[in-house]
DNA sequence: TATGAATGAGTCTTCATTCAT
DNA sequence: CATGAATGAAGACTCATTCAT
């Protein structure tokens, strides 16, 4: 990998901790991550970044090249890994609780990369995202055509609702999961709702996913 | 005649159809709508507004004094147009038909206005959203609480799953509608799925949201 | 003189009072003058200047053709007749009487036109004012000259300062009255002299001109 | 190394000197602050001291940040420096020589920075000036308020012509220095006055207020 | 290894002016 | 008589990037 490798510890700026060159390009990537997430990755310049890590412009494009190649090293070094955890999570499931395995599995990630939904949301469910590209090509495919198939047996097995496209159940997974966890800020706006925790989301989502609206357990 | 006048009549750029000044409006509004969508509003300089409708940039300011005011036009003669007519969509809805009228409503919308789940996610949803300020300060509001309100009702009535919370069932609806309609590019590409149309993800919806995942059809 | 001459009234914007065309190039000299004199010419607008009168921009072109012929408007009509004054003020004086009467002449122009002094000293006086050139070329030289003449004559007939420079009298007569109306604003915020008017200024000055620093009163 | 290099080396601009920042700072100083006498600061824009300097807009932002710090700067950093001259000049005097010493004082200043009485003037002098506010707040008070304090001093123990204003004396010792000095091109057009220099000019200065204008030598 | 200096392209906005109406 | 529409040029400023050091 390119340029900064050497463990050589050389304090420069003493506002900064002193670390080695790897560590910095962790900083930069963690800087980076976090204003990519609240400002948008088309809106945040490399100035800002720079600024953000203590640093000069011309170090951030020292150590990733330029502009796309940082966003490259953002998915590939802080996306891609998430999505590992995700595939290992649900790998040994079996059909029956896939389901509530994506639920919670999808809430347990965010729980330790809180980032994760507004990120996705915005720069891959964009048309113009900045990361769809790169998921799509890299390893989109095939997370979700491993569930939508394991939906599809299921359903064939006659588990699943019949009425059910197993395509778009992990679409809906994803719109009942990922999408509410990014709005937040707005619906616990609108209804005034901070007490609603992330336990209250998962149960409610789980109680739609499995029962839907009809009150069934009334007699 | 005094004041010094060139004599040379050049035409006005006369590739652009004799249209009036109403018209040219609306015919930036409709450009900056489409740029807005596929590239973010953040992310649209005016210069490319003024590009696309084959004008110079400073007509744009002309017409809409900067950029904050266009946004601002196109929120209110755009977006605002299209939730009145949501509004007044489920307005004699009994509590009952209500989600299916949403559902169904936001389709048909949605028909109409394909921007619509584009727009609102990557500007209303998000953080930093250009439009999210205008919508929360001026609409928003009321359109989810009545909602949300009658939900609650129902629950009290008993028709309504009790462990959903009204409130979040209002953030599932719109995660089961806006979102995979704003998502349709990618799930479509990612699952080879052009064969799904809007319909098919209607019924797919309808079938999750009445009765869950559960194959209750079977007896 | 060029357009707008006919009397026909045509009462268009209600806002400005019903007057007729030769009273509109009035009323727009007015305004620019007034703006002129507070941001200075080249720092001035036509925008401005066409807002302050409640008018299109279009129409002060229209009116005066473009922004130098606008300038010099304000130069033969308002400037030059101020010129006019202060020559039949002077022109019948006789020499023993000529630097009091420019002293109290100069104070009494003023007195009817306030934005004498702060032009003179901004677009007259320096290397780039937008009026220098027209003043040297047009009138300057006669008033200066004449004046400067009559002290040497003076002079000569043993009754001026023989150390004096005839033609740098005149410069320092402008030195003491322009220069010290022009000021104004300044001295009276450094010194907190609120307390001293314009004729406090003329005693002063008169009594620094006839007798100069020394305390002769005391025998 | 990894990041993309185009290999082609092209030296900077070779037609400067090369100099090192420092230098190069002083210059765009220099630069802007005769663009400021001859045009104004108001009507001098940065492309234009650009343009004079041989540089890029941007580096001019670059090295002072925006138009009001690089008008902060040249304030400091050019104009301070002389007031602070003046007023070590005139620290020992005793008040008999005061004015004297003050006309001399400033004659010598305007000798090694000729652009001094021009940008007065201008910037100071006038209602808009930019550089006025910076004056009068930080340092302007002290010496005028200090000079008219010991010639009111000198005036009550009879050493000075009773009828004059100790503060407006003030402004008429800068009416009789620093404004011919800046009006020299007018005046030395307007009598073809290319013969009398700086030391006649403040020869007829002291003269003239010395003993005013009456032929007193004569017996 | 890291940066300061520098640039060219691009941002939005304001300006004076023109001309058809 | 007066203006709305339109433009091209210029305004200040920011940006990503480069390169010598």
């Amino acid at each position: 990998m390119s340029p900064p490798r050497k463990p050589i510890s050389i304090p420069r700026r003493p506002g900064r901790p002193n670390q080695d060159a790897a560590d910095l390009r962790q900083h930069l990537l963690d800087v980076a991550l976090a204003r990519f997430v609240s400002d948008g990755i088309g809106n945040t310049s490399l100035r800002s970044i720079a600024k953000a890590a203590g640093v000069t412009p011309a170090l951030v494009s020292y150590y990733f090249g330029n502009r796309d190649l940082l966003v490259g090293a953002i998915f590939e070094e802080r996306l891609m890994p998430v999505f590992a955890e995700l595939l290992s999570m649900l790998a040994g499931k079996n059909p029956d609780d896939l389901v509530r395995g994506f639920v919670e599995g999808m809430h347990r990630l965010v729980e330790y990369h809180p980032w994760l939904p507004v990120l996705w949301v915005r720069e891959i469910l964009n048309d113009g995202g900045a990361l769809r590209e790169l998921l799509l090509t890299h390893i989109a495919p095939k997370l979700p055509q491993m569930l939508a198939a394991r939906f599809a047996e299921a359903q064939r097995a006659g588990h699943l609702n019949a009425d059910l496209d197993p395509r778009l159940l992990m679409v809906s997974l994803i719109g009942l999961t990922l999408f509410p966890l990014a709005a937040r800020p707005i619906w616990s706006r609108v209804f005034n709702a901070s007490d609603i925790d992330n336990q209250q989301l998962q149960k409610h989502t789980l109680a739609l996913l499995e029962r839907g609206l009809e009150n069934t357990h009334a007699p």
